[in-house]
DNA sequence: TACCGATATGTTTATACATGCATATCGAGG
DNA sequence: CCTCGATATGCATGTATAAACATATCGGTA
């Protein structure tokens, strides 16, 4: 039998809730893609749940994360603020600390 | 604006959900207080929703974790197998561990 | 100034999951 | 063998959240 300790993370400021594990993949492929539209399918989003998401997100949060463009050829597109691309690098590796906590601890929880 | 890392942690075995933090505060409850129904009060749950809870537990991990009696003056009675003691024990440390974990490395989080 | 692709948002539908209610069962002790 | 308090479980209902649908708006560019 496979025993194993599962967790999750999350940002919240003032006890309300910004983003989680999926709100960093979203984010992280708006950077790449430049789009809500495009790194909404890219996670396997509709858009209009990315964008609801991104609302609440950008409500909660004091720092302004998105920057949103409308127009051109290209229709508009969407990119990170550099506080952003901040804090998605340090939440990132807060969460690989955590991953390697859990590995290294929960050998103790295996022993059965 | 007060930015804080959240995070909760579970047990699986096998990809299945045995216990979270409510379900080690209701095993503590009934550790102490030798009954699901005094428990689930003072956890602030229902019988119904603890028994629900425990059955799926027992269901899904393998080793067993109460030990249940009926009858008596007291009607009967639920205890801890000691596998489940020290799988709390063993838990809890865990979780103290995690918790200091992010405190001290989510301060770069916190520098906006 | 018309077009196009992206952003913006209300409304509804589906659904999973929690909660509450009612009731059956168990068995040591008197 | 009856009582009593705890365990055991079905079922109906409520609720919060997610998925789906429809539609409006924006503004650089050709």
């Amino acid at each position: 039998m496979q025993l194993e300790v599962k967790s999750k993370t999350w940002l919240e400021a003032d006890g309300k809730f910004i983003m989680g594990e999926h709100g960093i993949a979203l984010l992280d492929a708006i950077d790449e893609l430049g789009s809500i539209q495009h790194a909404a399918r890219r996670v396997g989003w509709s858009y209009r749940r990315a964008w609801g998401y991104l609302k609440t997100m950008q409500r909660h949060a004091g720092v302004p994360i998105l920057v949103i463009s409308h127009g051109g050829t290209a229709g508009g597109g969407t990119r990170l603020t550099p506080q952003a691309r901040k804090l998605l690098r340090e939440y990132k590796r807060l969460q690989k600390t955590l991953r390697a906590t859990i590995r290294q601890k929960s050998r103790l929880l295996f022993s059965y």
